[in-house]
DNA sequence: AAGTGGTCTAGACCACCGT
DNA sequence: CGGTGGTCTAGACCACTTC
């Protein structure tokens, strides 16, 4: 079985749609009249139709029947990872400092937590072929039972650090970006002597209950970052 | 029937997934045992099954059976929109001007195309509360057929641009975003007199036989924008 | 009441993988 | 070869929408 008769549906269909013989918001044939169409049964023209509406071509009205989705062109996505990028990757880094600090109003708004509650902070930096190219600052919820081990820390991205605590599968991850020029202290670090525009990106981590757990900031010299995403087109 | 069989078993098992009972790498139960288990047909386990492959946590190898997948905690979803962002939106629009220029050879390379065919130029600025936050610059293959009205271009975002030549069904966008210091250029365009960082997006449109169609560069003042995205782990 | 999509069944044949 | 997943059928009942 080669061609498969939904895979035929499918193409079908996208190919109307795609080429505007369909537009948005127009009604689909029901899936019965499609099983006359195609001479084959519902639950195989219903396989076809569903993969279509994984693909955010359509959507199912109970009752009413299939429709063609508006197109969403605006929707990307992006493979962020604090170690790797697209002009250059992190291929050493140093560990700055590891404390365990009380939080500021600002950082205890943001991760949900009273002044009071521990909080660790890792400072890192990240070179590439010999030059710092980023400075790195997590904070973390303290936990007791939870040993830093800094050899572990040194080289780990964010959900990394806390893979030891929540399963990778029910992080809610969330990022912000934006530029910023660079404070004195940064520049130092950084090696940044004339005007260079840092790329920030602010990485929060939740855990499967929707309570923050971490915030990593991210300052990237302007010059040695690009982030890139591609546009998504289907689902949702 | 209010709670499906196949939604049980969609729970059962990225239960098990999350909670960590199953690691990536693991295989589940066959199809039939878990027909046996869940005393109902191959369909609907199926049915069960492909959910769940949707949604990432598992896939099929033909022959061998299920096994649960990698999870992806760096895959992010933006939507990018430069009319609009977590700050300001885009409030006003002005067009400095459009032009039909010859493309250097970078802007050449960077559409595919050759330095004698005609790029049409159109820049703007947009305003929010008053203030100019940023200075955008579009690239478009230049159409005979396609007259370029002034009005309609003025508050289109890149997608509307383009949606009379392509369907915007077919389009593969591509992004890219980093952090610049102003040119004196734009510093005077952006009424920006000390030190501000720009974040820079590159957006480039592809129709749906990959050849680009047009790029569009917009500067934003750097503490005008922060794009926000959040973490795909599980669809939609 | 007639038509729609949503769920489910109990079979079937196929291609692929391992032993 | 037996077990696995991939495709497909010809029915069934349900809940919902429309008339």
């Amino acid at each position: 079985m080669k061609n498969p008769i939904y895979a035929e549906i499918v193409q079908n269909i996208r190919n109307k749609i795609s080429s505007g013989q369909l537009k948005p918001g127009d009604d689909l044939p029901s899936e019965t009249s499609l099983c006359s169409e195609y001479n084959t049964s519902r639950m195989t023209v219903r396989k076809g139709l569903s993969i279509l509406s994984n693909e955010g071509y359509i959507y199912s009205i109970p009752g009413k029947g299939y429709f063609v989705k508006k197109p969403n062109y605006n929707k990307y996505i992006f493979v962020y990872d604090e170690m790797n990028n697209l002009i250059n990757n992190v291929d050493k880094t140093k560990l700055l400092s590891v404390d365990i600090i009380l939080p500021d109003e600002k950082l205890a708004g943001s991760l949900r937590i009273s002044e009071n509650k521990k909080v660790v902070m890792i400072r890192r930096l990240f070179y590439t072929e010999g030059e710092p190219m980023a400075y790195d600052v997590k904070y973390l919820l303290y936990k007791k039972g939870t040993p830093i081990v800094e050899n572990e820390i040194e080289n780990a991205t964010f959900p990394e650090m806390i893979s030891n605590r929540t399963s990778l599968y029910d992080l809610n991850n969330e990022l912000i970006i934006y530029a910023k020029t660079p404070e004195e202290e940064t520049k130092k670090l950084l090696h940044i002597y004339g005007e260079v525009a840092l790329l920030v990106v602010e990485q929060k981590l939740y855990d499967s209950g929707n309570k923050p757990i971490g915030l990593g900031i991210t300052y990237f010299r302007g010059d040695y970052i690009k982030l890139h995403g591609v546009s998504k087109s289907s689902n949702c």
